[in-house]
DNA sequence: GCAGTTCTTGACCAACTGGTCAAGAACTGC
DNA sequence: GCAGTTCTTGACCAGTTGGTCAAGAACTGC
C-alpha cells in the first residue's frame, strides 16, 4: 500500500496502472482484487490512512498543553513536520482535491481537522487570547496556512523546512492575536 | 479552449478524452490536432492563459497605488475575486501541481507571481511598514494565504467569499506587520 | 475555373486500461 | 491424507485512449 502511494504520487493516479502496481510488488493481479475491490478504493484507503496518521501526529505533539494558542502552534509545527516527511502523501491530497470522486473522502478528514482547530480557537476566544471572530473561518484560515506552505515545500523551492514552519506559525499567531498583539 | 478547461475541471484531466472534447464542440478530431500538437499541450496552454489572466487582474487592481502594503492588499483581494469567479481554473492549477509533467509550466507562472509580491514586500521593508524578514519567504506565505482559502472556496464549504477574502487580508497584514501592529 | 494552401472530417489503429475468472497453490482443522 | 477455506496466479476480455491519415471541403489569389 505504501508502494502504491509512492507510485501514485510519482506518476499520478490515472497514469499508474494496476498492472504496474502489482508487477512492481511482484504479485499477481488477483491478489490486488482480493484485498481491494477497485483501484479507486485503494486510493481512498491510502487517503484515509494518511489523514489518520497526520492527526495522530498532531495530537501527540499537543499532548496535555493547557494554553489553546500554544496548542495551535504545536499542531501547526507537527503538521508541517509530518507533511515535510511525507511530501508524496501531500501530493496525493492535492490530486484528490482536484477530482470530484475523491472529494467526499478528503472532506471527511478535513472536517475533523477543522473541528479540532475550532475547539482550540473557541477556547482562545473565551480566554481573550484570540481575537473575536467566527471560529470556523479562523480555523479554515489556520489549516490553509498549514497546507499551502506544505505545497511550497513539495515544489522544493525553499531550502529549509524549519524556516517555512516558523513563517507559518508567525503568520497564524500574529494574525489570530490581531494587530494590537497579545 | 474554455470548453476544454471546463471539462477538465469537471471530470479531471485524464478521464476527459480528446474525443469527448471535440464531439462536445461539434467538430472532428482532426481540427483538434491541427491547432494543438497533443492533449498535454492544450492543457499547458490553458494553464498559461489562466495565469496570465490572473496576473492582469492583479495589476489592474493595483493600478498606481503608492503604498506597498496597500498594493499587496489590493492584489490579494483581486486574486480572491478572480479565483472565486474562475473556480474551475483553480481546480486545474491544483491538479497540475499533482502531476510532474505540468509542474514546469505551473512553476514558471508562480515564479512571476512571487517576484511581483516580493517587489512590494521589499519596498515595504525599506519603508519600515513590513517586518524585516526574508522577502521571498514572506512572499511565498502571502501567495499561500491567497491560494489555499481559494481551495476552501472551491470546496464550497463557506457561504460568503467576501468573508474569506477579509480573513485572508487580515491574516496577511497582521502577520506581515508583526505583533506590535503598524 | 484552376492550382495551391488552409482547414476539417471521422474511420482507423496500436497500445493500454480496470477488472474477471478458471485454475491451482498453501494452509487449515481433523 | 483429505475436505474446505483462504489466498494467488496470469491469461484474458471488452472497452477506451491518444493520436494518425487519406480524403475532401472551403477558401484563397489570379
Amino acid at each position: 500500500m505504501e508502494f502504491a502511494a509512492a507510485r501514485f504520487a510519482e506518476k499520478g493516479y490515472h497514469p499508474t496502472s494496476v498492472a504496474e502496481i502489482v508487477s512492481g510488488m511482484g504479485v499477481g493481479k488477483g491478489v490486488f482484487y482480493w484485498y481491494f475491490s477497485s483501484k479507486e478504493e485503494l486510493f481512498c484507503e491510502i487517503l484515509r490512512e494518511a489523514q489518520q496518521e497526520l492527526r495522530r501526529r498532531q495530537q501527540q505533539a499537543i499532548g496535555d498543553e493547557a494554553d489553546p494558542v500554544r496548542r495551535i502552534e504545536l499542531g501547526i509545527r507537527a503538521s508541517m513536520a509530518w507533511l515535510d516527511e511525507h511530501r508524496h502523501l501531500f501530493t496525493l491530497f492535492q490530486f484528490a482535491a482536484s477530482e470530484e470522486r475523491f472529494a467526499p473522502t478528503l472532506r471527511r478528514g478535513q472536517d475533523v481537522a477543522v473541528a479540532d482547530v475550532a475547539r482550540h480557537v473557541k477556547e482562545g476566544i473565551v480566554s481573550g487570547r484570540i481575537r473575536d471572530a467566527d471560529p470556523l473561518i479562523l480555523s479554515f484560515a489556520v489549516l490553509d496556512v498549514i497546507n499551502q506552505p506544505a505545497r511550497t515545500l513539495v515544489f522544493e523551492r525553499i531550502e529549509h523546512p524549519a524556516q517555512v514552519a516558523d513563517a507559518a506559525v508567525a503568520f497564524c499567531l500574529d494574525g489570530l492575536r490581531g494587530p494590537v498583539g497579545g
